[in-house]
DNA sequence: TAACTGACTCGGC
DNA sequence: AGCCGAGCCAGTT
């Protein structure tokens, strides 16, 4: 269908590009892409991150005050805090816990080594 | 075909 | 300081 890598790939390949117990938001990625208004396609291209193979840790994706706003369109809504918690980030009602701190900013970690 | 919605973000009031 | 509205792009109805 898609014969060139669409932005929703490069979202996916960005995503997982994200290291265990860190976070990062819509308007990073987007900004990274270059397409810093778009922060809604970000989110868009989650919605259909589920049947995208490899899977798209998506939990690890959350909006810029570190809610779980996606929850909700998971297989089940615990799974993603249940996930993060897994991997070491703090979350209290849906809310990340010292999520500057957890905070992985793709054009910052990518650009600068 | 045209219009609306949506896992966001920023700016204005 | 908090609430409301507009912008963005693509997929869905």
């Amino acid at each position: 269908m898609k014969d060139k890598f669409s932005f929703f790939e490069d979202v996916y390949a960005v995503v997982r590009l994200i290291p265990k117990g860190r976070v990062t938001s819509y308007g990073a990625i987007a900004k990274y892409l270059g397409a810093a208004k778009s922060a809604r396609m970000v989110g868009w291209a989650m919605n259909a991150c589920h049947e995208v193979l490899p899977p798209v840790p998506a939990h690890r994706v959350v909006n810029r005050l570190g809610l779980l706003s996606g929850k909700n369109h998971f297989h089940k809504p615990d799974e993603m805090e249940n996930r993060l918690k897994e991997e070491g980030v703090h979350v209290i009602d849906d809310q990340i816990q010292e999520f500057t701190r957890c905070f992985w900013d793709p054009s910052q970690e990518l650009s600068v080594e």
